[in-house]
DNA sequence: TTGAAAGCGCTAACAT
DNA sequence: ATGTTAGCGCTTTCAA
């Protein structure tokens, strides 16, 4: 509270005996500089506590970092545009520290592109990179190259921890499932048939969602639940056998709660449900796309989990940022709040925009 | 993506014809200038996009800048202590620019207290204030004081939008009212009794209070719902009339779910429920107050609503800063998401500091 | 190895 | 009313 005045390196610099210029570069171990001069503004260092001002090092150094971001096109996917978005907002607060982001958009339906992507930003030399590493096996040989030219990366959505990133954001998974399970169990007091949906073109990407079923299952094994519960895996094309397979399920009377890991597929199964009129049964699905939205506020999806990922990209950047430009420790993970969406607090959520 | 390489003071001085100083008068407008020049200058400015560098706007001024925070003294209430956190998280993140916080706290218990502090945050002359008008009545005055002194204020918590402030950050509370009635609503399909609880020594509170419990009632009648409501309102003070309101309410079986308002409130009548054995009723209250966690744990509380103090001042912080460094314009009102918190989800809230 | 000096972009005091 | 100048604290180049 009381004292004002920083102490600067000029400070540091008279009572080491030294000009600014020494300390500088002692500070940033710049070599050069004599054993003595070292010893004695270390000693200095050590006795007092030297905080740099950022601001001044930004304006005096007078450098630019460029992040990559690599993410797949948004305009494939709304949950990619919510990322994009939240990429899109750290950059705005960032750019008073010359720090800027270049996009780098994969297809989501072409692994190979992702390839592609990954070697185009490698050329771009970049001086920190932001991925959604999405194809856990076309994007891991890249790491290495990243690491042996010394670029910095965090991951969000999906993390690949061997690699060991900058940091990882996203969420606990295992929880994300349980928590799916939990909403279920509230709802659906009798016992019944329940079914796990992973509606993805992906198989990869099950891994993932292996994770959420693992999760909601052992919910309810802990409970001695009477619920029996049913996997189906099906791919999102809208084919026939997607049409019988859903339409078999959803007709079964006994059918109590749906679990859809995705968050595209939430949309599409709440618009059999629709379409069956079946009410009665307990839709927990994923994330706040404008159709899931829409399916909320009607009442035929009942809950969302929201992975947020406007957030999740939002933070990589922050983190990303942190790391080059104030060298700030970054968390290695971040594991976001498992967010609970009903049709009452939907629009609190809408209303504000990243929270 | 291309043109590095901003423009400064310097570029525009240099096509108006005119020295930097000028330039810089004009931005400010502290006058001085003639209207020649003025209007050379403001042509430059319309015609480009000139985004003064704040990095060195808050170097060059070297000024810096106190917000005063006036809140209810966090050893009184972990509620208030979230906020102080808030504030202090708020606070490091915007030293780099030279603003400062300094504390105020008033008793929670003693009103009077609230005019005292109000008094002394106005002679210590601050740039801005954050303050969580808690006492109407009482504080009421003092705004048209800081007016008259030119100090901007921003509210949290609870609003006074007569006096309309910088800013208000809180939470929309008849909808959390409605949020409540929605919990309560999944997890008990039958009829029986419903109670609000609103626990608080102040009723000047309960005007508040009242805000939410009409969210809880509107839902019920708009769904026509079989469930008969009632309200009790307890000092928590706890007296024998209190205990014996308590126990005659939750002795009756036909009691369905509790609805309480404040986030003391909730642990207090989870200690109820819990002492009386009662594990059928839904108990929906407020807030992740270390006590309601471990009630949350246990499944006496069923949920928490998260009014997120933390976050609320962090933000109130935050936007009297950039409103004071930024010349940032502000939201009139920021209402954050109402949050569900149960037991599943609860761990991920924790572990995720601010979000 | 070291210090001096210029510069980052803007502000503000000071002559004129 | 206007331009010049000296900072703000740190970085970086350049002589020495």
């Amino acid at each position: 509270m009381l004292n004002r005045k920083n102490i600067t390196i000029k400070d540091i610099a008279r009572l080491a005996g030294v000009s600014a210029g020494t300390v500088d570069r002692v500070l940033h171990n710049r070599g050069r500089v004599s054993t003595e001069a070292l010893g004695r503004v270390n000693k200095i260092l050590e006795e007092i506590d030297y905080k740099p001002n950022v601001i001044a090092r930004t304006l005096g150094s007078n450098k630019t970092y460029r992040i990559a971001a690599l993410i797949p096109n948004p305009e494939q996917d709304p949950y990619w545009a919510q990322s994009r978005a939240g990429i899109r907002q750290a950059e705005a607060e960032w750019t008073h520290y010359n720090v800027h982001v270049e996009p780098f958009f994969f297809d989501l339906y072409n692994k190979e592109s992702l390839k592609v992507v990954a070697e185009a930003v490698h050329d771009a030399k970049p001086d920190g990179i932001l991925i959604a590493p999405i194809f856990y096996h076309e994007v891991l040989p890249f790491f290495e190259l990243y690491r042996s030219s010394n670029i910095p990366f965090v991951f969000f959505n999906t993390n690949i921890s061997e690699v060991s990133p900058l940091s990882f954001i996203g969420q606990n998974l295992y929880q994300s499932g349980r928590v799916g399970a939990e909403l279920i169990n509230l709802s659906q007091h009798n016992e019944g048939r329940l079914a796990v949906l992973h509606i993805d073109e992906d198989i990869q990407n099950s891994v993932h969602l292996l994770e959420k079923e693992k999760g909601f299952r052992e919910y309810f094994e802990e409970k001695n639940s009477a619920f029996k519960i049913e996997t189906l895996n099906l791919g999102s094309k809208e084919g026939a056998s997607f049409e019988t397979q859903m339409s078999n399920l959803l007709s079964d009377p006994n059918l109590k709660g749906l679990f859809v890991s995705t968050s595209r597929g939430s949309f599409i199964a709440a618009s059999f449900l629709k379409k069956l009129n079946k009410n009665n049964i307990t839709l927990v699905g994923y994330d706040m796309l404008e159709e899931n939205l829409q399916h909320l506020r009607e009442g035929t999806i009942n809950f969302l989990i929201n992975q947020n990922p406007k957030r999740q990209a939002f933070l990589g950047i922050n983190y990303m940022a942190d790391h080059l430009v104030f060298k700030k420790p970054t968390p290695t993970q971040d594991l976001l709040p498992l967010e609970v969406i009903t049709r009452e607090n939907l629009q609190s959520y809408v209303n504000s925009g990243i929270h």
